[in-house]
DNA sequence: TCCTCGATGTATCGGCTCGATACATCGCAA
DNA sequence: TTGCGATGTATCGAGCCGATACATCGAGGA
Protein backbone atom coordinates (compact mmCIF):
# COMPACT_ATOMS: atom_id res chain seq x y z
CA UNK A 1 0.00 0.00 0.00
CA UNK A 2 2.87 2.16 1.04
CA UNK A 3 4.66 1.79 -2.30
CA UNK A 4 1.33 2.96 -4.25
CA UNK A 5 1.54 5.88 -2.25
CA UNK A 6 5.12 6.58 -2.71
CA UNK A 7 5.09 5.76 -6.63
CA UNK A 8 2.34 8.01 -7.04
CA UNK A 9 4.00 11.15 -5.26
CA UNK A 10 7.26 10.65 -7.66
CA UNK A 11 4.69 10.58 -10.40
CA UNK A 12 3.85 14.67 -9.64
CA UNK A 13 7.89 15.46 -8.98
CA UNK A 14 11.00 13.92 -7.92
CA UNK A 15 11.51 13.80 -4.06
CA UNK A 16 13.93 12.63 -1.51
CA UNK A 17 12.89 10.66 1.52
CA UNK A 18 12.29 13.25 4.77
CA UNK A 19 10.55 15.17 1.23
CA UNK A 20 8.12 12.25 0.63
CA UNK A 21 7.67 11.51 4.03
CA UNK A 22 6.02 15.33 4.33
CA UNK A 23 3.75 14.98 1.55
CA UNK A 24 2.82 11.54 2.62
CA UNK A 25 1.05 13.27 5.76
CA UNK A 26 -0.41 15.75 3.89
CA UNK A 27 -1.95 13.54 1.46
CA UNK A 28 -2.90 10.89 3.39
CA UNK A 29 -3.33 12.85 6.35
CA UNK A 30 -6.58 11.21 8.01
CA UNK A 31 -4.56 7.65 7.44
CA UNK A 32 -1.87 7.84 8.93
CA UNK A 33 -0.32 10.39 11.62
CA UNK A 34 3.41 10.23 9.95
CA UNK A 35 4.80 7.49 8.00
CA UNK A 36 7.67 6.13 9.98
CA UNK A 37 11.27 5.78 8.29
CA UNK A 38 11.69 2.44 9.46
CA UNK A 39 8.77 1.85 6.57
CA UNK A 40 9.87 4.37 4.47
CA UNK A 41 13.81 3.68 3.49
CA UNK A 42 13.54 -0.05 3.28
CA UNK A 43 10.69 0.81 0.61
CA UNK A 44 12.57 2.76 -1.25
CA UNK A 45 15.24 0.27 -1.51
CA UNK A 46 12.85 -2.18 -2.37
CA UNK A 47 11.64 0.18 -5.27
CA UNK A 48 14.63 0.98 -6.68
CA UNK A 49 15.95 -2.89 -6.41
CA UNK A 50 12.67 -3.51 -8.76
CA UNK A 51 13.92 -1.11 -11.46
CA UNK A 52 10.55 1.18 -10.00
CA UNK A 53 11.97 4.52 -9.35
CA UNK A 54 15.29 5.60 -9.75
CA UNK A 55 17.93 8.24 -8.60
CA UNK A 56 17.14 11.74 -10.02
CA UNK A 57 19.73 12.29 -12.71
CA UNK A 58 20.20 8.80 -14.23
CA UNK A 59 18.50 7.43 -17.19
CA UNK A 60 15.30 5.87 -17.13
CA UNK A 61 15.58 2.38 -15.58
CA UNK A 62 19.46 2.50 -14.60
CA UNK A 63 20.56 1.51 -11.17
CA UNK A 64 23.16 3.02 -9.81
CA UNK A 65 25.42 1.06 -7.35
CA UNK A 66 27.21 3.00 -5.08
CA UNK A 67 26.59 6.39 -5.75
CA UNK A 68 23.04 6.00 -3.36
CA UNK A 69 25.23 7.15 -0.19
CA UNK A 70 27.56 9.82 -1.81
CA UNK A 71 26.29 12.63 1.15
CA UNK A 72 23.58 14.52 1.95
CA UNK A 73 20.52 13.14 0.68
CA UNK A 74 18.98 11.06 -2.42
CA UNK A 75 16.51 12.27 -4.45
CA UNK A 76 14.61 9.88 -6.28
CA UNK A 77 12.30 9.52 -9.38
CA UNK A 78 9.66 7.18 -10.85
CA UNK A 79 10.96 4.99 -13.96
CA UNK A 80 8.75 4.16 -16.79
CA UNK A 81 8.06 0.67 -15.08
CA UNK A 82 6.78 2.27 -12.16
CA UNK A 83 4.56 4.21 -13.71
CA UNK A 84 3.22 0.68 -15.46
CA UNK A 85 3.25 -0.56 -11.69
CA UNK A 86 1.76 2.54 -10.47
CA UNK A 87 -1.36 2.45 -12.67
CA UNK A 88 -1.66 -1.56 -12.12
CA UNK A 89 -2.06 -0.81 -8.28
CA UNK A 90 -4.08 2.07 -8.68
CA UNK A 91 -6.28 -0.18 -10.09
CA UNK A 92 -6.41 -3.45 -8.51
CA UNK A 93 -9.48 -5.03 -7.46
CA UNK A 94 -8.01 -7.08 -4.69
CA UNK A 95 -9.68 -7.74 -1.00
CA UNK A 96 -7.04 -4.86 0.15
CA UNK A 97 -8.02 -2.52 -1.87
CA UNK A 98 -11.42 -2.14 0.16
CA UNK A 99 -10.05 -1.66 3.96
CA UNK A 100 -9.46 1.37 5.81
CA UNK A 101 -5.27 2.19 4.69
CA UNK A 102 -5.94 0.82 0.98
CA UNK A 103 -8.92 2.35 0.25
CA UNK A 104 -7.75 5.78 1.60
CA UNK A 105 -4.64 5.27 -0.69
CA UNK A 106 -6.48 4.41 -3.61
CA UNK A 107 -8.96 7.76 -3.00
CA UNK A 108 -6.03 10.35 -2.60
CA UNK A 109 -4.74 9.35 -6.27
CA UNK A 110 -8.11 9.10 -7.57
CA UNK A 111 -7.60 12.12 -9.64
CA UNK A 112 -5.07 10.15 -11.48
CA UNK A 113 -7.35 7.61 -12.37
CA UNK A 114 -10.71 6.52 -15.01
CA UNK A 115 -14.20 7.16 -13.56
CA UNK A 116 -15.15 3.22 -14.05
CA UNK A 117 -12.10 2.35 -11.89
CA UNK A 118 -13.29 4.83 -9.22
CA UNK A 119 -16.95 3.99 -9.42
CA UNK A 120 -15.80 0.46 -8.80
CA UNK A 121 -13.59 0.93 -5.69
CA UNK A 122 -16.31 2.95 -4.48
CA UNK A 123 -18.70 0.83 -4.24
CA UNK A 124 -16.24 -1.90 -2.87
CA UNK A 125 -15.43 0.32 -0.13
CA UNK A 126 -18.98 0.20 0.30
CA UNK A 127 -19.57 -3.01 0.05
CA UNK A 128 -16.81 -3.62 2.65
CA UNK A 129 -18.30 -1.02 5.21
CA UNK A 130 -21.81 -2.40 4.96
CA UNK A 131 -20.39 -5.68 6.19
CA UNK A 132 -19.08 -4.45 9.00
CA UNK A 133 -21.79 -2.23 9.83
CA UNK A 134 -24.28 -5.99 9.51
CA UNK A 135 -21.73 -7.24 11.63
CA UNK A 136 -21.85 -4.72 14.30
CA UNK A 137 -25.87 -4.61 14.30
CA UNK A 138 -26.04 -8.65 14.87
CA UNK A 139 -23.09 -8.04 17.88
CA UNK A 140 -25.43 -4.96 19.14
CA UNK A 141 -28.48 -6.90 18.62
CA UNK A 142 -27.67 -10.60 19.78
CA UNK A 143 -25.09 -9.99 22.52
CA UNK A 144 -26.01 -6.66 23.68
CA UNK A 145 -27.16 -8.37 27.27
CA UNK A 146 -24.07 -10.16 27.72
CA UNK A 147 -22.08 -6.98 27.03
CA UNK A 148 -21.22 -4.35 29.82
CA UNK A 149 -22.29 -0.39 29.00
CA UNK A 150 -18.55 0.41 27.66
CA UNK A 151 -18.34 -2.28 25.11
CA UNK A 152 -21.66 -1.41 24.10
CA UNK A 153 -21.45 1.88 23.71
CA UNK A 154 -17.53 1.36 21.66
CA UNK A 155 -20.20 -0.70 19.04
CA UNK A 156 -22.89 2.19 18.68
CA UNK A 157 -20.33 3.76 17.95
CA UNK A 158 -18.56 1.90 15.48
CA UNK A 159 -21.77 1.14 13.53
CA UNK A 160 -22.40 5.14 13.61
CA UNK A 161 -19.47 5.60 11.87
CA UNK A 162 -20.11 2.97 9.13
CA UNK A 163 -23.31 4.09 8.74
CA UNK A 164 -22.06 7.52 8.26
CA UNK A 165 -19.22 6.40 6.02
CA UNK A 166 -21.36 4.59 3.93
CA UNK A 167 -23.57 7.80 3.24
CA UNK A 168 -20.64 10.06 2.07
CA UNK A 169 -19.97 7.07 -0.52
CA UNK A 170 -23.00 7.01 -1.83
CA UNK A 171 -22.89 10.61 -2.23
CA UNK A 172 -19.69 10.06 -3.68
CA UNK A 173 -21.22 7.22 -6.48
CA UNK A 174 -24.03 9.46 -6.89
CA UNK A 175 -21.81 12.09 -8.40
CA UNK A 176 -19.47 10.07 -10.14
CA UNK A 177 -22.43 8.12 -11.65
CA UNK A 178 -23.98 11.58 -12.81
CA UNK A 179 -20.77 12.42 -14.28
CA UNK A 180 -19.84 15.16 -11.94
CA UNK A 181 -16.36 14.52 -11.48
CA UNK A 182 -13.91 16.97 -10.27
CA UNK A 183 -10.89 16.69 -11.95
CA UNK A 184 -9.94 15.25 -15.40
CA UNK A 185 -9.40 11.52 -16.15
CA UNK A 186 -6.58 11.99 -18.34
CA UNK A 187 -2.98 11.28 -16.71
CA UNK A 188 -1.35 14.83 -15.90
CA UNK A 189 -2.81 16.46 -13.14
CA UNK A 190 -5.00 19.54 -13.95
CA UNK A 191 -4.35 21.58 -11.35
CA UNK A 192 -8.07 22.91 -12.42
CA UNK A 193 -10.25 21.14 -9.29
CA UNK A 194 -13.11 24.09 -9.85
CA UNK A 195 -16.40 22.70 -7.95
CA UNK A 196 -16.01 19.06 -6.36
CA UNK A 197 -20.09 18.56 -5.72
CA UNK A 198 -18.62 18.14 -2.01
CA UNK A 199 -20.42 16.17 0.55
CA UNK A 200 -19.05 17.63 3.37
CA UNK A 201 -20.64 20.53 5.06
CA UNK A 202 -18.43 23.63 5.21
CA UNK A 203 -17.05 24.58 8.52
CA UNK A 204 -17.78 27.95 9.98
CA UNK B 1 -2.12 -4.41 22.51
CA UNK B 2 -3.24 -7.70 22.24
CA UNK B 3 -1.91 -8.76 24.87
CA UNK B 4 -3.65 -6.51 26.74
CA UNK B 5 -7.30 -7.83 25.03
CA UNK B 6 -6.22 -11.45 25.48
CA UNK B 7 -5.61 -10.98 29.29
CA UNK B 8 -9.06 -9.09 29.43
CA UNK B 9 -11.07 -12.09 28.00
CA UNK B 10 -9.24 -14.48 30.14
CA UNK B 11 -10.07 -12.42 33.10
CA UNK B 12 -14.06 -12.88 32.17
CA UNK B 13 -13.86 -16.97 31.72
CA UNK B 14 -10.61 -19.21 30.93
CA UNK B 15 -10.68 -19.63 26.57
CA UNK B 16 -9.39 -22.00 23.79
CA UNK B 17 -7.57 -19.64 20.97
CA UNK B 18 -10.65 -19.99 18.13
CA UNK B 19 -13.01 -18.93 21.07
CA UNK B 20 -11.05 -16.08 22.03
CA UNK B 21 -10.53 -14.95 18.12
CA UNK B 22 -14.70 -14.81 18.46
CA UNK B 23 -14.85 -12.68 21.49
CA UNK B 24 -12.64 -10.66 20.46
CA UNK B 25 -14.80 -9.50 17.23
CA UNK B 26 -17.90 -9.39 19.37
CA UNK B 27 -15.57 -7.40 22.18
CA UNK B 28 -13.64 -4.91 20.18
CA UNK B 29 -15.92 -4.82 17.13
CA UNK B 30 -14.85 -2.16 14.84
CA UNK B 31 -11.24 -2.08 15.48
CA UNK B 32 -10.42 -5.47 13.98
CA UNK B 33 -12.36 -7.38 11.39
CA UNK B 34 -11.09 -10.54 12.99
CA UNK B 35 -7.77 -11.12 14.75
CA UNK B 36 -5.03 -12.86 12.52
CA UNK B 37 -4.03 -16.54 13.86
CA UNK B 38 -0.57 -15.44 12.43
CA UNK B 39 -1.15 -12.91 15.53
CA UNK B 40 -2.93 -14.89 18.07
CA UNK B 41 -1.44 -18.69 18.41
CA UNK B 42 2.31 -16.69 18.76
CA UNK B 43 1.09 -14.13 21.36
CA UNK B 44 -0.64 -16.86 23.12
CA UNK B 45 2.99 -18.41 23.20
CA UNK B 46 4.33 -15.60 24.70
CA UNK B 47 2.03 -14.66 27.18
CA UNK B 48 2.60 -18.29 28.58
CA UNK B 49 6.05 -18.29 28.27
CA UNK B 50 5.99 -15.40 30.46
CA UNK B 51 3.86 -17.12 32.80
CA UNK B 52 0.91 -14.49 32.53
CA UNK B 53 -0.99 -17.55 31.62
CA UNK B 54 -1.15 -20.96 31.68
CA UNK B 55 -3.20 -23.81 30.93
CA UNK B 56 -6.57 -24.65 32.41
CA UNK B 57 -6.58 -27.40 35.23
CA UNK B 58 -2.68 -26.54 36.16
CA UNK B 59 -2.02 -24.49 39.29
CA UNK B 60 -1.86 -20.87 39.19
CA UNK B 61 2.10 -19.90 37.21
CA UNK B 62 2.58 -23.44 37.01
CA UNK B 63 3.92 -23.88 33.14
CA UNK B 64 3.42 -27.10 31.83
CA UNK B 65 5.94 -28.17 28.84
CA UNK B 66 4.38 -30.92 26.97
CA UNK B 67 0.73 -31.49 27.57
CA UNK B 68 0.34 -28.67 25.72
CA UNK B 69 -0.88 -30.21 22.13
CA UNK B 70 -2.41 -33.57 23.30
CA UNK B 71 -5.08 -33.71 20.89
CA UNK B 72 -7.23 -31.16 19.85
CA UNK B 73 -7.97 -27.56 21.83
CA UNK B 74 -5.82 -25.90 24.54
CA UNK B 75 -7.80 -23.66 26.89
CA UNK B 76 -6.00 -21.41 28.74
CA UNK B 77 -6.91 -19.05 31.75
CA UNK B 78 -5.01 -16.22 33.29
CA UNK B 79 -2.91 -16.50 36.00
CA UNK B 80 -2.02 -14.10 39.49
CA UNK B 81 0.64 -12.48 37.60
CA UNK B 82 -1.28 -12.12 34.78
CA UNK B 83 -4.06 -10.30 36.43
CA UNK B 84 -1.52 -7.92 37.87
CA UNK B 85 0.00 -7.51 34.62
CA UNK B 86 -3.88 -6.67 32.99
CA UNK B 87 -4.29 -4.06 35.77
CA UNK B 88 -1.07 -2.67 34.97
CA UNK B 89 -1.54 -2.16 30.66
CA UNK B 90 -4.93 -1.19 31.76
CA UNK B 91 -4.10 1.79 33.78
CA UNK B 92 -0.97 2.82 31.77
CA UNK B 93 -0.09 6.42 30.46
CA UNK B 94 1.80 5.73 27.24
CA UNK B 95 1.64 7.15 23.70
CA UNK B 96 0.41 3.89 22.65
CA UNK B 97 -2.53 4.19 24.89
CA UNK B 98 -3.91 6.96 22.80
CA UNK B 99 -3.74 5.62 19.34
CA UNK B 100 -6.83 3.83 17.20
CA UNK B 101 -6.59 0.77 18.63
CA UNK B 102 -4.94 1.36 21.63
CA UNK B 103 -7.91 3.46 23.15
CA UNK B 104 -10.75 0.81 21.88
CA UNK B 105 -8.79 -1.81 23.63
CA UNK B 106 -8.70 0.08 26.91
CA UNK B 107 -12.17 1.55 26.44
CA UNK B 108 -13.49 -1.95 25.82
CA UNK B 109 -12.29 -2.63 28.96
CA UNK B 110 -13.29 0.56 31.00
CA UNK B 111 -15.82 -1.40 33.32
CA UNK B 112 -12.63 -3.03 34.44
CA UNK B 113 -10.92 0.19 35.91
CA UNK B 114 -11.46 3.00 38.23
CA UNK B 115 -13.11 6.41 37.25
CA UNK B 116 -9.67 8.03 37.27
CA UNK B 117 -8.43 5.68 35.11
CA UNK B 118 -11.26 6.60 32.61
CA UNK B 119 -10.85 10.15 32.11
CA UNK B 120 -7.25 10.35 32.29
CA UNK B 121 -7.24 8.31 28.64
CA UNK B 122 -10.73 9.71 27.59
CA UNK B 123 -8.72 12.85 28.15
CA UNK B 124 -5.67 11.88 26.62
CA UNK B 125 -7.25 10.95 23.29
CA UNK B 126 -9.67 13.28 22.96
CA UNK B 127 -6.21 15.45 23.01
CA UNK B 128 -4.68 13.09 20.84
CA UNK B 129 -7.79 13.50 18.12
CA UNK B 130 -7.90 17.07 18.41
CA UNK B 131 -4.31 17.18 17.34
CA UNK B 132 -5.37 15.36 14.34
CA UNK B 133 -7.95 17.97 13.83
CA UNK B 134 -5.84 20.85 13.79
CA UNK B 135 -3.27 19.37 11.86
CA UNK B 136 -6.05 18.48 8.80
CA UNK B 137 -7.26 22.31 9.47
CA UNK B 138 -4.04 23.20 8.89
CA UNK B 139 -3.45 21.21 5.87
CA UNK B 140 -7.20 21.99 3.87
CA UNK B 141 -6.35 26.06 5.08
CA UNK B 142 -2.94 25.90 3.74
CA UNK B 143 -2.42 23.26 0.91
CA UNK B 144 -6.22 23.54 -0.77
CA UNK B 145 -4.90 25.24 -3.75
CA UNK B 146 -1.95 22.42 -4.19
CA UNK B 147 -4.56 19.75 -3.62
CA UNK B 148 -6.62 18.36 -5.97
CA UNK B 149 -10.65 17.70 -5.08
CA UNK B 150 -10.41 13.80 -4.13
CA UNK B 151 -7.77 14.04 -1.62
CA UNK B 152 -9.13 17.43 -0.27
CA UNK B 153 -12.38 15.50 0.19
CA UNK B 154 -10.31 12.84 1.87
CA UNK B 155 -9.05 15.52 4.32
CA UNK B 156 -12.98 17.14 4.58
CA UNK B 157 -13.87 13.67 5.49
CA UNK B 158 -10.95 12.90 8.24
CA UNK B 159 -11.56 16.24 9.74
CA UNK B 160 -15.32 15.24 9.89
CA UNK B 161 -15.19 12.36 11.59
CA UNK B 162 -12.39 14.07 14.05
CA UNK B 163 -14.55 16.38 15.28
CA UNK B 164 -17.56 14.01 15.35
CA UNK B 165 -15.28 11.96 17.82
CA UNK B 166 -13.89 15.10 19.64
CA UNK B 167 -18.05 15.56 20.52
CA UNK B 168 -18.29 12.18 21.43
CA UNK B 169 -15.19 11.69 23.83
CA UNK B 170 -16.67 15.28 25.31
CA UNK B 171 -19.99 13.58 25.98
CA UNK B 172 -18.11 10.64 27.83
CA UNK B 173 -16.38 12.87 29.90
CA UNK B 174 -18.61 15.17 30.78
CA UNK B 175 -21.27 11.72 31.83
CA UNK B 176 -17.80 10.45 33.60
CA UNK B 177 -17.51 13.61 36.02
CA UNK B 178 -20.79 13.83 36.84
CA UNK B 179 -20.59 9.99 38.12
CA UNK B 180 -22.66 8.63 35.75
CA UNK B 181 -20.82 5.33 34.89
CA UNK B 182 -22.78 2.80 33.80
CA UNK B 183 -20.74 0.30 35.40
CA UNK B 184 -19.19 -0.90 38.65
CA UNK B 185 -15.66 0.28 39.38
CA UNK B 186 -14.82 -2.92 41.39
CA UNK B 187 -13.08 -5.84 39.60
CA UNK B 188 -15.90 -7.99 39.20
CA UNK B 189 -18.02 -7.95 36.19
CA UNK B 190 -21.82 -6.69 37.53
CA UNK B 191 -23.92 -8.12 34.66
CA UNK B 192 -25.67 -5.00 35.68
CA UNK B 193 -25.39 -2.09 32.91
CA UNK B 194 -28.66 -0.46 33.63
CA UNK B 195 -29.01 2.99 31.84
CA UNK B 196 -25.53 4.00 30.79
CA UNK B 197 -26.44 7.71 29.87
CA UNK B 198 -25.48 6.41 26.20
CA UNK B 199 -24.34 9.07 23.74
CA UNK B 200 -25.18 7.81 20.57
CA UNK B 201 -28.93 7.78 18.81
CA UNK B 202 -31.23 4.88 19.22
CA UNK B 203 -31.62 3.11 15.98
CA UNK B 204 -35.02 2.20 14.52
C1' DT C 1 -20.45 -49.66 7.92
C1' DC C 2 -17.60 -46.54 5.81
C1' DC C 3 -16.71 -42.30 3.48
C1' DT C 4 -16.82 -37.60 2.50
C1' DC C 5 -17.40 -32.91 3.76
C1' DG C 6 -17.67 -28.72 6.26
C1' DA C 7 -16.94 -26.67 10.78
C1' DT C 8 -13.69 -26.45 14.32
C1' DG C 9 -9.12 -25.86 15.86
C1' DT C 10 -3.81 -25.31 16.18
C1' DA C 11 0.29 -23.82 14.07
C1' DT C 12 3.96 -21.68 10.99
C1' DC C 13 6.05 -18.68 7.36
C1' DG C 14 7.34 -14.56 4.82
C1' DG C 15 6.70 -9.90 4.51
C1' DC C 16 5.18 -5.24 5.82
C1' DT C 17 5.14 -1.78 9.29
C1' DC C 18 6.27 0.49 13.51
C1' DG C 19 8.95 2.82 17.31
C1' DA C 20 13.43 3.62 18.93
C1' DT C 21 17.78 4.71 17.95
C1' DA C 22 22.18 6.10 15.82
C1' DC C 23 24.66 9.07 13.17
C1' DA C 24 26.08 12.58 9.73
C1' DT C 25 25.46 17.30 7.76
C1' DC C 26 24.08 22.05 7.47
C1' DG C 27 22.97 26.85 8.84
C1' DC C 28 23.01 30.05 12.27
C1' DA C 29 23.77 32.51 16.43
C1' DA C 30 26.31 33.28 20.79
C1' DT D 1 34.78 28.39 17.15
C1' DT D 2 31.74 26.14 19.32
C1' DG D 3 27.46 24.42 19.95
C1' DC D 4 22.79 23.31 18.77
C1' DG D 5 18.52 22.44 16.42
C1' DA D 6 16.65 21.22 11.94
C1' DT D 7 17.42 18.27 8.22
C1' DG D 8 18.34 13.83 6.43
C1' DT D 9 19.64 8.67 5.85
C1' DA D 10 19.74 4.27 7.81
C1' DT D 11 19.13 -0.04 10.78
C1' DC D 12 17.18 -3.16 14.37
C1' DG D 13 13.90 -5.92 16.97
C1' DA D 14 9.35 -7.00 17.42
C1' DG D 15 4.28 -7.00 16.39
C1' DC D 16 0.86 -8.06 13.24
C1' DC D 17 -1.12 -9.77 9.00
C1' DG D 18 -2.59 -12.93 5.07
C1' DA D 19 -1.92 -17.33 3.29
C1' DT D 20 -1.38 -21.80 4.06
C1' DA D 21 -1.03 -26.47 5.99
C1' DC D 22 -2.80 -29.89 8.65
C1' DA D 23 -5.41 -32.48 12.22
C1' DT D 24 -9.95 -33.63 14.47
C1' DC D 25 -14.85 -34.13 14.90
C1' DG D 26 -19.80 -34.77 13.94
C1' DA D 27 -23.48 -35.42 10.61
C1' DG D 28 -25.43 -37.32 6.56
C1' DG D 29 -25.70 -40.36 2.74
C1' DA D 30 -24.44 -44.71 -0.18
Amino acid sequence: MLELAILGLLQEAPMHGYELRKELATKLGTLRAAISYGTLYPTLKRLQTSGLIGEAGTADGEIVPPLTSRRGRVVYKITAEGKERFAELLAQAGPETYDDAGFGVHFAFFARTDQATRLRILEGRRRRVEERREGLRDVIARASDRLDAYTLELQRHGLDACEREVRWLEELITNERSGRTPCSPADPATGDPRNTGSTSKDRP
